[in-house]
Order: structure tokens, then C-alpha cells, then sequence
DNA sequence: TGGTTGACTGAATTGGAATTTTGGTCATTG
DNA sequence: CAATGACCAAAATTCCAATTCAGTCAACCA
């Protein structure tokens, strides 16, 4: 295993553990077995640490949900089975969770900063599926921007915060729910005579 | 006017400009043009005080929507029509949006407590308004106390979040993305064949 | 001698003592 | 006797000393 991993590896674990501000370098160097000075050799800085893992997470994360994908499959198909592929990811994006809660409860600007890309990468990768569902007539007319916004913030939504006040949602409900509001609508189909 | 009622309007004043924490108990009694000691014969506390102005704010939003309610229209237009009042309730509703910001700030625990409360009367209210729906046939079977949930959120975050990094939404973008999401959903009808 | 170390530095953070502000009370007053 | 504002205890804020930690670099091997 290359050096740069292993401090990759450490990197991943103690910032999924602790948090951005709450590990410390020489934490991560006894992890990856080096010292601290070393760390300086494959990376600038901790940002740039943590920038890297970041990145790297999404990547994974990004891979996975591609693999998933069926070509002959249509588009909320896809969503379903993509969306299927993130919440078995429960516990690689934990890191999320844990960096958006120290950012509500300390602020930490590194951490606030690089949610922040995360977030941005995840919609405009959103965006660029639905541009994809709507150039091949699956998904209405629509601005790809607001929409995949909305659906990101609906994710987090319901596996963050809808468990502070109820029972969280079992990956099976949290699915059916958004095939449910997203892909058919609210709207009773037998009742469709209605719309004016 | 009632002196009570001099209080309540110097409280909201001082509430919605400052927040929270940075409104002083002297504070709200200039603006009321009575001593500090007045105030505690019409409220036990400073967030008895702050309760009170969220609870009539509240009821004051369910009054001004209900009023625009149609007995004969269907639950989406009605929704919409909703959605419009309260879009132009701007001016009022940026307390609650002030409080998110203190809340996110500072943490102020009984800003963060009220804002809950006023959750739980917009979700409970939702939730109760989706319920008739589906009992008349207009909404498709589904969890109403999620459903609301997800609504109030999506609200939020576009009307709060979404300028963040964006050109604000017009007051008409909002309810048309509100009507076409979760009304309609976002399938192409004319694909409807596909669906499995 | 190139790669690694860990003592070192200055900037940032923390803990807590001293000081100020403020929610709430109540004897006094007009 | 309704309203006031001086007063009190508690909470918040401000300092400042002590500590922590990201990042550096002279010394140290292998």
C-alpha cells in the first residue's frame, strides 16, 4: 500500500470519526503510522486533506450509483435503482452527516465549505441525469437546476431530519416515497378530469 | 389600543428586527412607551412574550390562507391559491426566517424551541389539509404527516436556501415549480406506456 | 543524500476570572 | 392602586493567560 493511501485511509477514518476541526494531524499521522512531517510531503495542507477525501467520496459514490444504471432502463427506473445504490451507502456518507452537524454546532468554515462543493457536485450531477431524462422525452419539461436542488434537499431532509421527531424511514419507505412524490405526483390519476 | 396589545406590537417589532436575544426587555418597553415592569403584568416572562408573537403570527398565516380557500375548487388549486397568500406574506414571514439565521448563529435555544413549535403548526396544518384531500378523492393514498413534511421543507429551502447561490425565485416560479413537481410529478405523460 | 522525523513557532483556540448586561421583582410613588 | 425604576441574581461578554495545533525545518538516519 503506497504511502499517500495510507494517509488517505487515516485521513477518511478519523475525519468520518471526529469530525473536521476535532482531528488533528498528528492523529492522523500516528493512524497512517508516519509522523506529522510526512503527511506534508503527499499534501499542502489539512484542507487539502480533507478536500481529497471529500473528492474521493464522491467519486466512489458517483461510481457506484453508475454502476446501478441500466441503459435500457428509463429514467425513474434509474432514479429508483441509483437511490437504492446511495442509502446502502449509509455508512460512506455518515461523513456528511457528521460534517453538517459540526458545522450547525461550531460553524467550522473548512467543514461549511466543503459540504458546500459536495453539495454542488451532487447537483450538478443531478442536473445532468435529468437533462439526460428530459432530451429523451422521459421526464417533463422542467429547470434541471431547481428540480435536482429540490430532490438533494428532499434526500437530506427526510434521512436527517425527519428522525429528530418521528421514526426514521426504512430505506424501502424513503424509495417509495419519491417514486411516489416525485415521479407520478401527488395528483389522484382517476381523478385526472379535474385539472382545468 | 389595549396596552397589552402595545405590547404585543412593540414585541413583534423588536422580534423581527433583532431576533431573539438581541431584543432587551427595556427595549420592547420604549417601544411600547411603558416602563419594563408593565410587561410583567400582561406576560410572566420575556418568552411567554416571544411564544405569544409566534402564536398569533401563526394564526394570522392560517387565517389570511384559509380566507383565500375555495369550497368548490380541488385540493390543488387550492393549494396554489394557499401557496400565493402566503408567498405575499414576505414581510411577516421573515421572522421565522431571522430566527433560522439566529438559530444557525448562535444557537439561541428558545429562538430554536419556537421555531419547532411553528413547524409542528404548519406540518400539523399540512397534514390535516392533505388528510381532506385524500378523503376526497383529489390526492393520491400516502402518508400525509411525511408528505407535509417534505412540502414545508421544500418551501423553506427554496424561499431560504436557494438564493444562496442563485438569482432568487419570482413568486411565480415557485408556485408553478410547486404545481408541477408534486402536483404532477415530473413524468412526461406522453410516455406513460412506459411505466412497468 | 533523499526521505523522514519531531522539536519548534506563531497563530488560533480554550478556560475561566472579572466585568457588564439583562430578565425578573417589589418597595415606592403619583 | 397602576405603574415605575432601582435593585438583585444570573446569564452573557470580555479579557487574558495557558494551551493546542497546523505547518516548518534543522537534524538524523538508512
Amino acid at each position: 500500500m503506497e504511502l499517500r493511501e495510507k494517509i488517505e485511509a487515516a485521513a477518511t477514518h478519523a475525519f468520518s470519526e471526529f469530525g473536521y476541526k476535532a482531528t488533528t494531524m498528528e492523529q492522523v499521522a500516528r493512524l497512517a503510522g508516519i509522523s506529522k512531517g510526512a503527511i506534508y510531503i503527499h499534501f499542502p495542507s489539512k484542507e487539502a486533506l480533507f478536500g481529497n477525501m471529500l473528492q474521493q467520496l464522491i467519486v466512489r459514490l458517483r461510481e457506484a450509483v453508475e454502476a446501478e444504471l441500466r441503459e435500457d432502463a428509463d429514467f425513474f427506473d434509474n432514479l429508483e435503482r441509483g437511490l437504492r445504490r446511495v442509502v446502502a451507502f449509509r455508512k460512506e456518507h455518515a461523513v456528511f452527516a457528521k460534517l453538517a452537524q459540526e458545522v450547525r454546532q461550531f460553524g467550522t468554515e473548512p467543514a461549511r465549505s466543503g459540504l458546500r462543493q459536495v453539495e454542488r457536485s451532487i447537483v450538478d450531477y443531478l442536473k445532468g441525469y435529468l437533462e439526460r431524462g428530459i432530451a429523451e422525452g422521459d421526464v417533463r419539461t422542467c429547470d434541471p437546476e431547481v428540480v435536482a436542488f429540490v430532490l438533494l434537499r428532499t434526500y437530506t431532509a427526510l434521512v436527517n431530519d425527519w428522525a429528530d421527531a418521528h421514526e426514521p424511514l426504512s430505506n424501502e419507505s424513503l424509495i417509495a416515497l419519491f417514486h411516489q412524490l416525485f415521479a407520478d405526483g401527488l395528483r389522484n390519476p382517476s381523478k385526472m378530469a379535474k385539472i382545468r
